[in-house]
DNA sequence: CCCATTTCAGAAACACTGAAATCC
DNA sequence: CGGATTTCAGTGTTTCTGAAATGG
């Protein structure tokens, strides 16, 4: 149970730094992620709703109605996804789907006056989550942590 | 495409902090933890490896060692999945699997000389793949970021 | 002709459940 | 008996591929 053979660092197999197992960033982000998936989807789900709703009405909230493709590149989420999360808002009645005069391939989407009061809801849900999930962190080192993952995904993005 | 009635701030669906969908630490925590696994499992790839290899391989460096139950608390991967990496370990002489003479429920798994040769490998290719992931960030910052990690990680596994 | 959009059907990986067989 | 271990079969979710249908 407690550390074996690990003290009297072996010739072989590299005592390196300490914990390579727990020390280890991505292991540590995917660990991470499926605890904080978990907790915010245990917690919309109380709200019957999904962490894809809140990304779909924030964003036309914040940058107005858009085709499902420019949705899914504002969203992050798959176009191939894109019908099925639209098809679960529309039937709440929080978004509003119609045809493009302009280009009849696309839609446009809106957010219904409905959609706008399931924002605030789902904010305010968020927030607390939110809270839970970064409970043991200071204000300042929220920011820090946030702003951190902010640089590393667009440094991911950007250049893969 | 560029932010269109969000500068107007309108009096419904609340104006809240800028970025309301790219500062939600579970987005950024999400997004990036599918960049990184894929990133980390590509070049893992290409060394005939899988995450989970390093993780049953460096456990049992580190630690000693151990049942597949054991191992299993120690790396995270569920019982159930244990078995399948095992028979891939297995398979490429990594580890050996050998009965439990004091219980004879279980296999007791060591790490061969091969595969601690494997794990120095695995080590170094781990090394460069995190150089990447954290590629913008300063030493200061990456230990920083280990550090936030590791403490939301303790809260969440301690807690939960 | 090539490209974009919406949609569907399905692959692959992952975390997890449930249960059987075995043994403490 | 309750409880732990190994194993297998299978579920549900997520990211992503491929292709069809329609239209710019």
């Amino acid at each position: 149970m407690t550390r074996a053979e690990a003290a009297d660092v072996p010739d072989d197999g590299a005592p390196r730094t300490p914990d390579r197992l727990r020390g280890r960033a991505s292991r540590l982000l995917s660990q991470l992620s499926t605890r904080s998936d978990r907790l915010i989807n245990e917690g919309l789900a109380q709200a019957d709703a999904r962490k894809w709703h809140y990304a779909v009405l924030a964003s036309l909230q914040d940058f107005g109605p858009g085709s499902q493709a420019t949705l899914s590149r504002r969203t992050g989420i798959y176009r191939s996804d894109m019908v099925g999360v639209l098809n679960e808002l529309a039937e709440r009645q929080l978004v509003e789907r119609t045809p493009d005069p302009d280009d009849q391939r696309r839609n446009i989407i809106t957010i219904s006056a409905q959609g706008r009061r399931r924002l605030r809801l789902l904010d305010k849900v968020l927030d607390e989550l939110h809270d839970e999930l970064l409970a043991p962190l200071s204000a300042a080192e929220r920011d820090q942590f946030v702003r951190l993952l902010t640089r590393l995904l667009d440094h991911h993005t950007g250049t893969s």
